[in-house]
DNA sequence: CTTAATACCTCGTGATATGATGTATAGCGT
DNA sequence: ACGCTATACATCATATCACGAGGTATTAAG
């Protein structure tokens, strides 16, 4: 998929992988490959940018011998998810707009 | 609108609006912006790009004393547009991803 | 003469996706 | 013991790109 398309889905897609459950980075890459692909370093500087923006919050666990950082969805988080759906009405929009022309 | 999630939108927006018939800068921003606010800063730099990339071809002509530059959209630029189609499906299967979550 | 509309353009900045690269442990086959 | 793969984290340099700020020039209206 173009990289500039993924730029506005990215870091809600990584939201969405938390959303229900606790996770941590090697899952989330797991869950959302699927559907979207997206590297190690980008997963990881969206984590990253995600903490600053208060969007999640972390806990280390170990697990098996090797340290796991568990993430955890806020309030500001599961907002963002509900703007981009307000966000994907206009997207259908210019949709329409791209398929007619002017 | 989210600035990221313009970045996969804006090219072809420009590029649909310039499909049926051949535009120029100024009428290009009017005809976009009810669908999707766009500067013309941002509109004159995706024109270079999309000239440099052999979407479009421009001719200079002169209306009422004033220069404008016609803007005509090539065979790439279609295919750039059928190439969107293809990957809006792409972005429903995330949707419904980020509607669900995992 | 000033203001608004038309019409073009450039430059610096901030945001950000990604490949390359690095560190470390667990488990498995030979 | 040794190598390999999977697990699990992280950083840095680079390239792309939207946009505000600023610039130039013509026409028409007030």
């Amino acid at each position: 998929m173009d990289a500039q398309l993924k730029r506005g889905v990215l870091d809600v897609c990584v939201l969405a992988a938390i959303k229900s459950e606790d996770s941590y980075g090697y899952k989330i890459i797991k869950d959302v490959r699927p559907v979207l692909e997206l590297s190690e370093s980008t997963l990881y500087t969206i984590l990253k940018r995600l903490e600053e923006g208060k969007m999640l919050e972390v806990r280390v666990a170990l697990h098996e011998g090797r340290v796991r950082k568990y993430y955890h969805i806020t309030h500001k988080g599961l907002e963002r998810i509900e703007e981009f759906k307000n966000e994907w009405r206009s997207l259908m929009a210019i949709y329409s707009f791209i398929e007619k022309g002017v």
